[in-house]
DNA sequence: TTGTAGGCGTTATCAC
DNA sequence: GTGATAACGCCTACAA
């Protein structure tokens, strides 16, 4: 491979000084239309780049900003990976299993999508980070290696020990996504979905639409914002139709699939089940699906049935799950869009979003229900 | 926001020279344990993070590696994003309807999780770009303004038209994702998995295994290269078992869900439905499924389907479909470690590599099978 | 319109 | 061990 070329090599190419091959990249109207072709001929023939690290050192910006994810847990079994060609497709039988899911993929995928789509817009190059590192000091240096990079930062909820953000803070604009530290949360951007509120509307739409009273909560971990949000959302709802939200029972669901079917399972065979299961998130509600139709329990009839979050399993159980859906996509881009206002205005007050949800009633909780 | 700290603010605090400063972060045992203590609290002090920029610069290279992905449809509507705060969850009904999916999201995805994966393995920074410019100018101005800030590309196919490309190769080393410029394929670093195998090994198993004899094709667009690819596995299977590919029909899908569904039904109404249909991805078997499911046509017993991707939807559909899986997320890998190899030998031959897939058997063309 | 020269923040090669 | 100093490739006054 050549050496890559430089302004230098354009501008002896092309007969003209760096200055002006400069200025023809920059602002071609101000050098003459002759010296320009021949400075962009030069280019094309020497296959002249511009140095990204050089433009931004002169510049002091890099026109990209980063996002930083936290650990995915499938990247927990990470082997060295071998490249390999084998010859011969392996034809295996595959045979029927409860899913085990990525539940958080989707979420991130989502969120990158959106941060993507936004950053184009601006024009912005986007850096990707995953917090892999075990430890804070792996994570520090990821990230403190990335912050070196980028112009500003875009943080997920609980990717980055706080330790490690708060001196970020004061040289780098920086956006939370999901939640902020919360000693001082008032002092980040933040961006994020009125959980709170969206699950409020469902349970009082469960209550007056449907009069149910014994609504019971599936729960996630105790360390989960949302979760936290979520049930305040339940507690709320019931308040507002006048139930008492201490009589809800509450069962720790810890947002897995397979436990929410295990709880679910023996309420069954308890025969305690409420009118409602309000479920913390959508696997959960996916759990809590299979162990009834196993059970042969009627959803709606027996129980209503209701998730949050709005994954695509959600629409292709039978019935249909009842959920709430979150703009995640728009949660990326309402990032880039905070960050990049937050990097033209540094003094500002901190911007703090909250973006909308909305709760999507399905055959789980309304019975059959018109196609189009 | 204070005034980003240099190593010359990090010298002065410490009393010491930059290059001391330098030398106790790069090769701290050479530095005297009384100064490197001095030096890390100044840096701590300071809030001191090394500007990447000028680290490339003087290192000649940026430690980072860029992914390029082509147009995603959803982008096409792009719109104005404004940062509004609405105080209400909105609830809605949502009716069922046929489900419009983002087939290609399944698969950058998991390509992404991927490279994000090996890079972060090999100690490298991910720079994400979607080619969302309409023209071949934007396209190009993106890729340039990429290809000053990494060390290497990994491109996926059809995301940049090989006329940018081209130049490109001559400076900076670059992966093939997929399939390379038909031209001269065999000059690029290339990572794909092998479509034809994979369909071939399907085939022979569907005459072997089920001793079907009347199989159709439902095929893509005929500008994809993996529809060809697995249409000559398709050919060479049947080819195998003795049978005439010629004689097989072929049905134009383009890979739509809506299109293959379309098709079916009228294959029904015709009653000229073959002993399997062949699907040339998940998304038209799903559409198949659905029309022959409404028709009550049974699933195997009256036709086997057969998709190829592997995604997700593939395990909800009652039978669930037999399919191929791609290593999607190896494709990635695969992809950033060739990258690794070719920016450490820029003058060795290139290297292409071909996954390996696996034909996944389930209940669309085995019946019902043992769960697990 | 074009050229000259200083600076952007690091790294690395010298001396000391 | 530590300190000057010259790259690294580009931008931008300031001159011409």
């Amino acid at each position: 491979m050549e050496k890559k070329p430089t302004v230098y090599d354009v501008a002896h190419e092309a007969g003209v000084s760096i200055a002006t091959v400069s200025r023809a990249l920059r602002t071609p109207h101000s050098v003459r239309p002759n010296t320009r072709k021949a400075i962009e001929l030069a280019i094309k023939r020497l296959g002249y780049v511009p140095s990204g690290s050089a433009q931004s050192l002169a510049a002091r910006r890099t026109n990209s900003i980063g996002l930083f994810l936290p650990n995915i847990d499938e990247l927990d079994s990470l082997s060295d990976f071998q490249l390999t060609t084998i010859d011969q497709a392996e034809v295996v039988v595959d045979p029927p299993r409860t899913p085990s899911m990525r539940p958080d993929s989707f979420y991130f995928d989502s969120l990158l999508r959106g941060c993507e789509l936004e950053a184009w817009r601006q024009g912005l190059s986007l850096m990707v980070n995953i917090g892999l590192g075990r430890t804070d000091t792996d994570v520090s240096r990821l990230v403190n290696d990335m912050s070196g990079k980028v112009d500003g930062l875009i943080v997920m909820a609980r990717s980055v020990p706080e330790r490690v953000l708060e001196p970020l803070r004061r040289h780098l604009p920086l956006v939370m996504v999901a939640n902020a530290p919360s000693d001082h949360e008032e002092e980040f951007d933040l961006v994020r979905v009125s959980n709170r509120k969206g699950m409020s509307a469902l349970v009082r739409h469960l209550v007056k639409a449907h009069h149910v009273s014994q609504i019971a909560y599936m729960a996630g971990p105790d360390d989960s914002p949302d979760n936290h949000k979520r049930y305040e959302g339940f507690c709320e709802g019931l308040r507002d139709c006048g139930l008492n939200p201490e009589a809800a029972p509450i069962y720790r669901g810890q947002f897995s699939q397979v436990i929410a079917c295990t709880i679910t399972k023996s309420l069954i065979a308890q025969d305690s089940l409420p009118e409602a299961l309000v479920c913390a998130n959508d696997q959960m509600a996916l759990g809590a699906m299979t162990a009834l139709s196993r059970a042969g329990v009627p959803v709606p009839g027996r129980v209503i049935i209701t998730g949050f979050d709005g994954i695509s399993e959600t629409e292709a159980t039978e019935p249909r799950l009842t959920t709430v859906r979150q703009p995640i996509v728009d949660l990326g881009r309402a990032a880039v869009s905070t960050l990049v206002k937050r990097m033209s205005a540094p003094g500002d007050p901190p911007i703090s979003t909250e973006l909308p949800v909305t709760v999507l009633l399905r055959e789980s909780c309304e019975g059959p229900l018109a196609g189009v």
